[in-house]
DNA sequence: TCCATTTAATTTGTACACGATTAATTAGTG
DNA sequence: CACTAATTAATCGTGTACAAATTAAATGGA
C-alpha cells in the first residue's frame, strides 16, 4: 500500500508536502535573460554577417569608435569581459584587417588596439543595421526605452554584487 | 588648409556632419541584456559550483525537473539550444552522475535523458540557491516581476523574429 | 516492398567565455 | 639602487554555442 504508487507517473515525482517547490523555467529571471540576450544575438547575426562581424566583434568595435585607441584593459572594462576572452577575439579582428595591435611604447605592458581604415569605414554601415534590427524588435519603442532603464539598472547592481568575483 | 587638421582628436573622430551617428554602447539594449545575462551567470557560479553545475548545467536540470525522461530535441526546444550545444552538456552532465541517458526503444533515434537519484537529489538544495540569489538581486520585487514580464514578451517576439534561422 | 524523404542525434570546425596561472614590465619602498 | 609588490597581457584548460556535414532510424508513398 505504501510502496505501490511509487511508479505511478514521472511528471510530479517526490515533491515532498511542504517542499521547497522546483523553481520553473519560465519563472526564472535568468533564464528570460538568458533567453533574450541569445535570441538577440540571432537576430543580429544576419545584419553582421555581411560586414565580418560576430556579435561580440560588432560590440568591440563600437567601443572603440567611442574610444580609440584603447588597451586590452579598457575594452575589458568596457564590455566586461576579461583578456583570456579579449585578447584571442582582437587577434581574430586584427586577422580580418578590422584593427591594429601594438605595444604602448610608454608602458610596455599595454596593447593598444585602434580600428583600421577598413574598421572605420565600417561605422557608415551602421545605419542599416540599427535600422534593420529595430524593424525586427517586437516591443513598442516606450516599451524598449524603460526596459533598457531597468536593465541599467540592474547591470550597475550586479556589477557591485559580483565584484569582490574578480 | 584642409589637410592640416586631420591629425587632432582621436576621440570624435571623421564623424561627417549629418553622418548617422554610431550607436553608443551604453544605449544598445543588446548590450544591456548581454551584460545583465553574463553577470547573472557571474551570480550563480558560487552557488552552483558546490552542486557540481553550471549555469547551463543548472537550466537543463530545471527543465528535467519539470518534465523528464526528456529527449535532446525537447530539452533543445525548452532551453533554446541546438542539439550540437546539448550532446556533449548532457555527457559531462552523465560523467557526472546527475542525468542517465538512454535511447529510446519506441524510436532508436531519440535519446532519453532523465535525473539520476544524484540528480534529483540536488532538488533539495535548490532552496538555498534561490534564496542566495534573491539576496543579492538589486532591484525591488516588484521591478523584478515587471522586468520579468517585459522580457517574456521580448522573448516571445524574438523567438519569431528569428524562427526563419532554424 | 523499396526507396526517397524526413527526423534525431552526433560530429566537426570556429568562436566566445572564464578561472587560474604565467611572463613581462612598471611602480614603490627602503 | 636593489628588490619586492603590483599591474598588464597572454596562455592553458574546460565548457558553452552554433553552422554545416554526417550517420542512423523512421516514415511515406510508388
Amino acid at each position: 500500500m505504501t510502496t505501490k504508487t511509487e511508479t505511478m507517473t514521472r511528471q510530479a515525482p517526490a515533491q515532498d508536502a511542504g517542499a521547497f517547490p522546483v523553481p520553473r523555467l519560465d519563472q526564472q529571471l535568468c533564464f528570460a535573460l538568458y533567453s533574450a540576450s541569445g535570441l538577440m544575438t540571432k537576430l543580429y547575426r544576419p545584419l553582421l554577417d555581411p560586414l565580418g562581424l560576430t556579435y561580440p566583434q560588432y560590440l568591440a568595435m563600437l567601443a572603440l569608435w567611442q574610444h580609440s585607441p584603447s588597451t586590452i584593459g579598457e575594452l575589458g572594462a568596457a564590455l566586461g569581459l576579461d583578456s583570456a576572452t579579449l585578447t584571442p577575439l582582437i587577434k581574430r579582428m586584427e586577422a580580418g584587417g578590422l584593427v591594429t595591435r601594438r605595444r604602448d611604447s610608454a608602458d610596455e605592458r599595454r596593447v593598444l588596439v585602434e580600428p583600421t581604415a577598413k574598421g572605420e569605414a565600417l561605422r557608415a554601415r551602421m545605419k542599416d543595421v540599427q535600422e534593420g534590427l529595430s524593424c525586427a524588435m517586437p516591443l513598442e519603442r516606450a516599451e524598449l526605452k524603460a526596459l533598457h532603464g531597468t536593465l541599467t539598472r540592474l547591470v550597475a547592481g550586479l556589477r557591485e554584487a559580483t565584484a569582490d568575483q574578480d
